[in-house]
DNA sequence: CCGAGTTAAAGTCAATTTGACTACAACTAA
DNA sequence: TTAGTTGTAGTCAAATTGACTTTAACTCGG
């Protein structure tokens, strides 16, 4: 990504006549259980940075355009390449083109977020540079990538109405209950059961199996499937 | 912004070596009375391309991403230059990023998306190389600019439900019926007067004024104000 | 095997919001 | 002065929402 490791006369010199680093990281969601309460709570991957600047910070994935991939295929090698991930939801976030995003050099990072299902969320392996953190009340980061996950935040909670990001954090098959409490993690406040469940039945792509989950302490819920794709709400890019 | 004028060998090899260019465009929309039936539709200018690729034909106003200004500003920068707007409302759309948008070289467009209010308009002076369109049933254009402008047309339509669009395709003072008229132009329908104003009466950031709209050919209408900001919807970039 | 406890799922009902429509007010044009 | 047109307020039934109750289906502890 910043590959300078300081400033130099001949840097800023060279900044006029060079285009700007064009980089691509990803903002990366994940339902874990809070230590705390037992409920899911928001998660996300970070890597911590081996070189200057900002080096041993956490920071997002990300790394330069690959050339030979269109934005969308090089956000999704380099999540694979970071962290091993392959979300089922991956879509643009934002562009962040500040001046000052990074020391030396001007940076613009276009920026993805995706999705992970749990299951999925297995394959990215902690290890010493790579760990979970819980969205909310982050350390501070590398760069202006705390800046950019309450972006992601804001877009989420506000998306989550209309869309179909819940799912996406979800399995193949899970229960109303399940749906529910993706919501009440994001949006942060409890919803009435009956009321939610009144709400999904009567909205397009999600479909009753004949499955129940059992292993539960009570009566067992029935699983539910969504049908949609993931192009539901952005269509043309 | 795309300089090759065409493919050679050695552009071939270069492509792996140099950054992709960085280009800023963007779509502005500004309200104008049809010529048919007089009522206000989308419009935007364009500019007609004067070297290759793509010479003599019309595409989004742009160039490259000037070294010293954010991405923000280099659109606003641009903008005037090419067409001598300074519109009110200026926000970021989408980064386009295929392969191929461009021949020879591979360009990313950072594109934004503008609205006008009408006296903001009447500054782009059409000339031999700028000229408003209709955004609907628009010409083919430059590279992959028709497919933006689609795009664009689809996140109007999206945005306009619940945000505050309207009001900066409008003056500083305006009608009830007027906006009105705004939601009929892009969501192409018609809405009762009477629910319609209803709903603006509960809606935040609309303020009455004791001034009425003269010189009109029946009862003179009341005129609004709007006291939001362009920040309402999207927050922190 | 029974009953308490818990969650799933369906149903009730009043309050609020929406859509279609009516009525009246305020102006222009003839 | 009157007909025509648009602005503005109000009415009313239908649809939606939020708070709540009821019944069903299961586990677990005795």
């Amino acid at each position: 990504m910043e590959r300078q490791p300081f400033a130099s006369a001949a840097n800023v010199s060279e900044r006029l006549a060079q285009p700007p680093a064009l980089a691509i990281s990803t903002v990366i969601f994940a339902l874990r259980p809070s230590a705390a309460s037992g409920r899911p709570t928001l998660w996300l991957p970070l890597v911590r940075r081996i070189r200057e600047p900002f080096r041993g910070m956490w920071a997002l994935p990300g790394g330069p355009l690959t050339q030979a991939d269109s934005l969308l295929d090089a956000a999704a090698r380099n999540l694979r390449d970071t962290t091993g991930l392959a979300p089922s939801y991956l879509e643009q976030l934002y562009a962040f083109g500040g001046l000052h995003r990074s020391p030396s050099q001007r940076v613009v990072s276009i920026v993805y977020w995706a999705m992970v299902q749990p299951t999925e969320a297995e394959m990215a392996q902690e290890s010493e540079n790579v760990k979970w953190f819980r969205a909310d009340g982050l350390e501070t980061l590398a760069f202006d990538h705390n800046h950019i996950v309450d972006y992601a935040l804001w877009r989420l909670r506000n998306k989550m109405a209309y869309g179909s990001i819940a799912y996406h954090l979800l399995g193949e098959k899970f229960t109303l209950a399940q749906v529910r409490e993706v919501y009440e993690a994001v949006l942060d406040r409890t919803v009435d059961p009956a009321n939610f469940r009144r709400q999904l039945k009567q909205t397009p792509h999600i479909e009753a199996t004949e499955e129940y989950l059992q292993g539960g302490k009570h009566r067992p819920p029935r699983l539910y499937r969504y049908t949609g794709t993931m192009a539901e709400d952005s269509p043309v890019p």
